[in-house]
DNA sequence: GCAAAAGTGTTGACTGTACACCCATGT
DNA sequence: ACATGGGTGTACAGTCAACACTTTTGC
């Protein structure tokens, strides 16, 4: 019986097939209360000029996630990304002929995050901005490069669906935010309207979805102070916040 | 403004790392009331001898998903795979040091069939057999080669999610089947109990979940004989059917 | 006071669970 | 007859959606 173990290190590797291995990072926010993407625009072909993920290659030694947190950082000058933001793996996207220059096999990701600055142009040069992802959607939408707007697809419904059942509505708030706050990010996302009472009781009902600061905000409008709240530790939400229309079911999420 | 189209063809490939893609595959099934992987003996090194999944490099001009039933019937001797399989993508492992050999970065594939006649050895005389799952949980349990017990960990977590919102269970039976069957499946898989009249009422009421063959079984036991079913068209299951023991959430799952 | 936004209470429909009960067959 | 597994009925509890209502602010 084997012991399981890897054995003696190898003499030699072995012949491989060439194929590169490249990280697509799928960034979305809340700007203006638009659900929002991160693009950049090529600055060589193939597909100069077209606006598409931030990616790039792998390193040798790289972990995936750490390959993703980096392109982002380069390609977009983002350097302080904030701490509660949320980076997941999405899917592998290997179809032979996707990219015109050479097999390429691509892992993205999906990352969540508060309304950022303006990003500069990463160090490549390349020019990089949010669009809401309403520009992208439907036959008139902006075209994007290689796969990306199946990525961009996937991604976004991975978002809905992540929404549904876990706390990460709230990766996308600065804290301090109010309930109100919270509930325009899942009416943003989800492109829907929901019953700010109901939302309400729902979303205190968690324990450990948002944590009650005691203080309200200085009133800015007219109407009564709400009152502010941070993030709790709590990360599933159960039972689900689900999505209305009708009662058609969730789309199906590829993922963890 | 472009028009966002790929541009002339390249001229050369650009430089990239030398990393390796290879697909694994997880292929459940639930024989002799028991859910099982299968797995195949190492016959080279690194873990020659061990038990590992079936897997193996992408071909340069090779769906994903193609190289995943291509790697099924080779290393498996499977040729003709159940029409009612179920394949899909699971998650890439690419943790820098998983492979001794050299960078590999796997994408992982969940299978679920019905059970299966014994595997042959695969065309490169490698030994294929099916293990139950419960053999290779906890500390004592078989050790596998790579990282491949995490990815067991995480297919079978998968798959008891799947359970819950889709009508996949019934991909692990032959048809005909019965709704007691079936329901064996979801208990094998959950590792629960369930109410046999309530849990018929609920894959009733889900429009398309079975279809009625309006034949009973011949009777093989004791007691009154089952009608017999065979699978419906709908694959997403609403509202779900949730696995019980507590209110606990459900695990998080990584997918679409 | 009035408009506007935050927050509370109440009700009815629906779902899921537990469990008592009836049905059809082998022995 | 009776044990065994298939299948039906029913009643209680929990959850959610709808919406009326109260509170607190700016103007």
């Amino acid at each position: 019986m084997s012991t399981c173990a890897p054995g003696p290190p190898p003499a030699a590797s072995q012949r491989h097939p060439a194929v590169a291995v490249t990280v697509d990072v799928l960034l979305l926010t809340v700007r203006n209360g638009r659900l929002c993407i991160l693009l950049v625009q090529r600055a060589n072909p193939p597909f100069e000029g077209c606006w598409a993920l931030p990616g790039g290659f792998v390193e040798v030694d790289e972990d995936l996630e750490d390959a993703a947190y980096r392109e982002l950082a380069e390609e977009t000058g983002l350097q302080d990304l904030p701490a509660s933001m949320y980076l997941e793996q999405l899917k592998t996207y290997g179809a032979p002929d996707r990219d015109p220059r050479m097999r390429v096999v691509s892992v993205a990701y999906v990352a969540m995050a508060p309304d950022l600055p303006v990003p500069r142009p990463g160090s490549d040069a390349r020019i990089a901005r949010f669009w809401a992802v309403n520009d992208l959607e439907g036959p008139d939408g902006l075209r994007l490069a290689f796969d990306h707007r199946l990525i961009v697809a996937d991604g976004v419904e991975r978002a809905r669906s992540k929404l549904e059942y876990t706390t990460l509505g709230a990766a996308f708030l600065e804290e301090p935010f109010t309930l109100t706050e919270l509930r325009r990010i899942y009416e943003e996302v989800w492109g829907v309207r929901l019953d700010p009472s109901n939302f309400r009781r729902k979303v205190l009902s968690i324990p450990g979805f948002v944590t009650p600061l005691g203080e309200q905000a200085t009133a800015s409008t007219s109407g009564r102070p709400p009152e502010l709240y941070r993030r709790g530790e709590a990360r599933i939400l159960w039972p689900p916040l689900k999505r209305p229309s009708g009662d058609e079911p969730p789309s199906p999420g590829e993922e963890d």
